[in-house]
RNA sequence: GCCGGGAUGGCGGAAUUGGUAGACGCGCCGGACUCAAAAUCCGGUGCUGGUAACAGUGUGAGGGUUCGAGUCCCUCUCCCGGCACCA
């Protein structure tokens, strides 16, 4: 069957039937392949990208925002004249599948092949603007043979590397586990206490890119500020100093020197301790005489590797016995162990000033270690001076009050009494500002940057330490002890080392039928996966049986949608047309990781020539402007949005023991008091009472999930995706609300009845000429059609610029004050064809094409249906017409003293004189004067006025 | 713990740059239609007082800047996202 023409000739369906007509319209936009987009166009290119999702089995609502989001976008541009290409693939590899193929006993790959099955026909039914022929699974040895190939040329070049690092391991199963899987310090299936081990493993030099990431989020000017912050702070740069304390060697044993990094050299001379990582050699050193220290390495070994648990854990630590002497004063410190000193950061040891340092302080302070103030507010210092000496600090900028002495008189005095207790030390260690060096010997009297620079030198001229920018971003491990990845393309000989696999050995095929049994991985125990013979030369050799990162697969599947099928590389010349993606669309909990990583990717991947003809050593930094000149392009999103989660109320009942039994929403009746406020709720298949919980993101662990498929087949997925459009703007959360998906289908119905009962009107208009971009059209309109068509632009202006602005929600609002104008006009208006029609069909036509992006089904069968065209896809988007806003007069509020008091309607081109004279002579503000002069007006031209006394 | 974000009627949210707080929708109340109900349509709806006109009050809490603050500044509370092996 088709539609269009044919279908024109067939009576308009009386009622609004969203199964029939979406299924039509899905299967008209696959016929005529209407989302294919051109590889050559005239017209300007938009690479709208949605992330792509983890075959989980069942699409969620999560997914359903954000590809309507991005097809909101994509139909928008299109509309616009852009040429759209809006792909779709699968994130398939990853731990999911391995849980699933224990709990069901299925393998992985086949788990995940039929999920995809499944949610792509569930995408489909949401009648998205999608290019299918460059679909993507990452899972698919044509996929992931190209990152294969990109690590092995990363591999080539140094930017991969091997080194030990710590896991989280199950000493009961045997395994690594995910941060994930680890349960309050315990193996989720085990429940035996996980340690730290170490292990090899591959890492990407990324802290080699770290300087351009963080200098070219100034290029992002498409993304939102919140985001460039977060990977700013990730980056994190820092100007410190390396210090070196060398070792006592009465206690050490040996000579060397302690390394540590700090950011505050200037407050060296208030260090009273080091403190060193369990792992550290000094603390090995000192255990290896102490049974008790190697209990409490032991100890610190004990629990996950998850930053968060480390940062909120108690603080603990044992001194070592041993002791370094300061580079400066040549004093002995004693070196401690600490749990929150972290191996895997800086040198794996710090100097330690309690003094201006908030955990060292609370160290120091839970172990009587001693406490040495370096620093001082400058008002403090001076006020311990006499007046005379004061003098000399007071300046322009900070000038010396006899009232600011007093009181920080009062902070001495407090400080004697309650000297170093948590509160008083609020007042002066933090900030940098207005803090001068005291007990510092020579140093005393400098500011933060002049001690900075003084003790620096000094180090440096006794080869005790310098100057060093750091980043607090890490190398990136990619290295997983796992099955369900991406083999890593190294072969292990005991001859010739680690060798990357050759060109033409690639892919390494992961073989697909394994069993899995959740102790270790199923890999390491295949022989004819791992057994191999060297490349280089020809020896038996091993293969590497770790896989990668999922990170990896997501890092570059936004170039790969450019080149579909290429079979020479990771992308093709087509890359060249598409990339970077102008709108990005996705979940604000991306904003550090995965995007981070894909900005790293696209770097590399331009380093290695994929993007042009550039040729840059991946030794030297590359500036935004030099990789512009060279045609390629330093950065992959230009746009970015990110979208808020999917929220619902929760609903259950205590069960044994205290047990929460979740209920599902769409199980529970709420009751309400007469004001519509939720007093209750009850289980409907017992009528017993549920408690109300707290409204969270959707979930299995709390059964308040909503099925997007229920609400596709009971109402539509035009009326999903209303709902989901109007309810909140795309990057806040959305709330959950079946009420509100009744209101977004009545409101959609609505929309059907309208057309069906002017069906006749609407078509008699088109036979008379009308051209909306004419100037005569609005000159021949009477003041009441004028009056509905200036009320339509308005309207129209204000949803354009919400577009523009990616608020969809109000510009979901937009067509429904549209609509509810054109009922009023049908039921107010004068009746007759030249009185309403042409307002009416004009109007409407604005309304289906503002519409069509949120409910692109709905609109293309009622483009149709009331002849305005073939193909709503490729009408041009109505655009506002400026002639019609122009008003003679507007209405001004009155103000007095800022409070409203009335309104005013006047010329437009009132001047402000008049207006003045009108405000006080307005009754209530007349009153309010009560005969006395205004002290001030304020006039806001098109706005209000303002009547101060 | 650290980094980032949020809080506006009974509910979701609107208010472009400091200038009419509550658009639009849901819910609720009243009315029409109906034998009745549902659906639909019309009207009302921040809170307090008042029959009403109107007045007071109101954007998480407390302070500040301003003729004027939901919007800017300071302090605080609660909630959410991320923290490098969930994706």
């Amino acid at each position: 069957m088709s539609i269009g023409r044919t279908n024109a000739k067939i009576k308009m369906q009386q009622d609004y039937k969203p199964k029939n007509i979406e299924a039509v319209a899905q299967e008209s936009w696959k016929r005529k392949l209407s989302f294919r987009a051109e590889d050559q166009s005239d017209k300007p290119k938009y690479y709208c990208l949605s992330m792509f999702p983890y075959p989980s089995g069942k699409l969620h609502m999560g997914h359903v925002r954000n590809y309507t989001i991005g097809d909101v976008l994509s139909r928008y541009h299109r509309m616009k004249g852009f040429n759209v290409m809006q792909p779709m693939g699968w994130d398939a590899f990853g731990l999911p599948a391995e849980n699933a193929a224990l709990a069901n006993n299925v393998p992985p790959a086949a788990w995940t092949y039929s999920n995809i099955d499944a949610m792509r026909t569930q995408l489909q039914s949401l009648g998205l603007g999608i290019d299918w022929s460059r679909e993507l699974t990452t899972c698919k040895p044509d996929y992931y043979r190209w990152e294969q190939w990109l690590f092995t040329r990363l591999f080539q070049k140094g930017l991969i590397y091997k080194k030990t690092s710590s896991v989280n391991w199950d000493p009961v199963d045997n395994t690594v586990l995910a941060n994930e899987q680890v349960i309050n310090g315990c193996g989720w299936r085990s429940g035996a206490l996980v340690e730290k081990r170490d292990i090899p493993m591959y890492f990407m030099r990324i802290t080699q890119y770290a300087e351009e990431l963080l200098a070219d989020l100034d290029q992002l000017e498409g993304w939102p500020e919140q985001v460039k912050t977060m990977q700013s702070n990730w980056i994190g740069k820092s100007y410190g100093c390396e210090v070196y304390f060398p070792y006592d060697a009465e206690s050490v044993g040996t000579t060397g020197v302690l390394k540590v990094y700090t950011t505050r050299p200037d407050t060296l001379m208030g260090a009273t301790y080091v403190a060193v990582a369990a792992e550290h050699l000094l603390a090995t050193q000192a255990a290896a005489s102490n049974p008790k220290l190697a209990e409490f390495i032991a100890e610190c070994k004990r629990g996950g590797t998850a930053e968060a648990d480390m940062a909120t854990m108690e603080k603990k630590g044992m001194s070592t016995g041993l002791f370094v002497t300061h580079p400066i004063n040549g004093e002995l410190l004693p070196v401690w162990i600490a749990n929150y000193v972290l191996m895997g950061y800086g040198e794996g040891a710090v100097m330690a000033v309690p003094a201006h340092d908030e955990r060292d302080f609370e160290f120091a302070k839970k172990y009587n270690l001693p406490i040495k103030q370096v620093i001082e507010r400058d008002e403090i210092v001076i006020a311990k001076k006499t007046k005379s000496e004061r003098a000399t600090f007071a300046d322009d900028q900070n000038e010396v009050t006899d009232q600011a002495v007093d009181h920080h008189r009062d902070l001495m005095e407090a400080a004697l009494v309650n000297k170093f207790t948590a509160d008083y030390w609020q007042e002066w260690y933090g900030e940098k500002e207005l803090r001068m060096c005291v007990n510092s010997g020579k140093y005393d009297g400098l500011d933060f940057q002049q001690a900075f620079d003084a003790i620096s030198a000094d180090l440096q001229a006794k080869g005790f330490g310098q100057k060093r920018t750091q980043f607090r971003l890490r190398d990136w491990g990619i290295s997983r002890q796992r099955y369900w990845g991406c083999p890593i393309p190294i072969i292990h000989c005991a001859q010739c080392g680690d060798i990357p696999v050759p060109d033409d050995q690639l892919p390494v095929i992961l073989p697909e039928q394994v069993t899995i049994t959740g102790a270790g991985s199923p890999l390491a125990k295949m022989p004819e996966f791992y057994e191999t013979s060297c490349p280089q030369c020809g020896g038996a050799a091993k293969r590497e049986t770790d896989t990668m990162d999922t990170f990896f697969e997501s890092s570059w599947y936004y170039a790969r949608y450019t080149s579909p099928g290429c079979t020479t590389g990771m992308v093709d010349e087509r890359a060249q047309y598409w990339l970077p993606v102008d709108q990005y669309v996705g979940g604000i909990e991306h904003a550090i990781l995965h995007l981070l990583y894909a900005r790293f990717f696209n770097k590399l991947m331009r380093d290695v020539g994929l993007f042009g003809e550039t040729t840059f050593s991946t030794s030297t930094q590359v500036t935004g402007e030099q990789a512009l000149q060279s045609k390629s392009f330093n950065e992959p999103f230009t746009n970015l949005l990110t979208q808020g989660m999917v929220i619902a109320p929760t609903f259950f009942r205590e069960g044994a023991a205290g047990k929460k039994l979740w209920i599902n929403p769409a199980e529970v009746d709420i009751e309400t008091d007469s004001r519509g406020r939720p007093v209750g709720a009850k289980l409907r298949s017992d009528g017993q009472p549920v408690v109300i919980g707290g409204t969270e993101k959707m979930s299995k662990s709390k059964n308040n999930g909503v099925d997007p498929q229920i609400i596709i087949d009971q109402y539509g997925a035009d009326t999903a995706r209303f709902f989901i459009i109007f309810a909140a703007p795309p990057e806040q959360t959305l709330e959950w609300s079946d009420a509100g998906v009744e209101g977004a289908f009545r409101f959609l119905r609505r929309v059907w009845n309208f057309a069906y009962s002017n069906k006749k009107e609407i078509d008699v208009c088109h036979s008379r000429s009308k051209n909306e971009s004419d100037e005569s059209f609005l000159k021949s309109m009477n003041d009441e059609q004028r009056e509905i068509y200036r009320e339509m632009h308005v309207v129209l202006k204000q949803a354009n610029f919400d577009l523009q602005r990616l608020q969809f929600n109000t510009v979901a609002s937009a067509c429904m004050k549209i609509l509810k104008a054109l009922e009023q006009q049908m039921v107010t208006g004068t009746p007759g064809v030249t009185t309403k029609s042409i307002a009416i069909t004009n109007g409407f036509s604005i309304l289906l094409r503002l519409l069509s992006p949120i409910a692109p089904h709905i609109t293309q069968t009622l483009w149709q249906e009331l002849g305005y065209g073939d193909d709503i896809l490729s009408a041009p988007w109505p655009e506002v017409d400026e002639a019609a806003l122009i008003q003679d007069e507007i209405e001004l509020m009155i103000q007095v003293n800022g409070k409203l008091r009335g309104k005013l309607r006047v010329a437009k081109d009132a001047d402000q004189t008049t207006l003045k004279q009108l405000a006080v002579t307005y009754p209530s503000v007349e009153k309010l004067l009560a005969g006395q002069a205004a002290k001030k007006i304020i006039v806001v031209p098109g706005r209000l006025i303002n009547v101060v006394t």
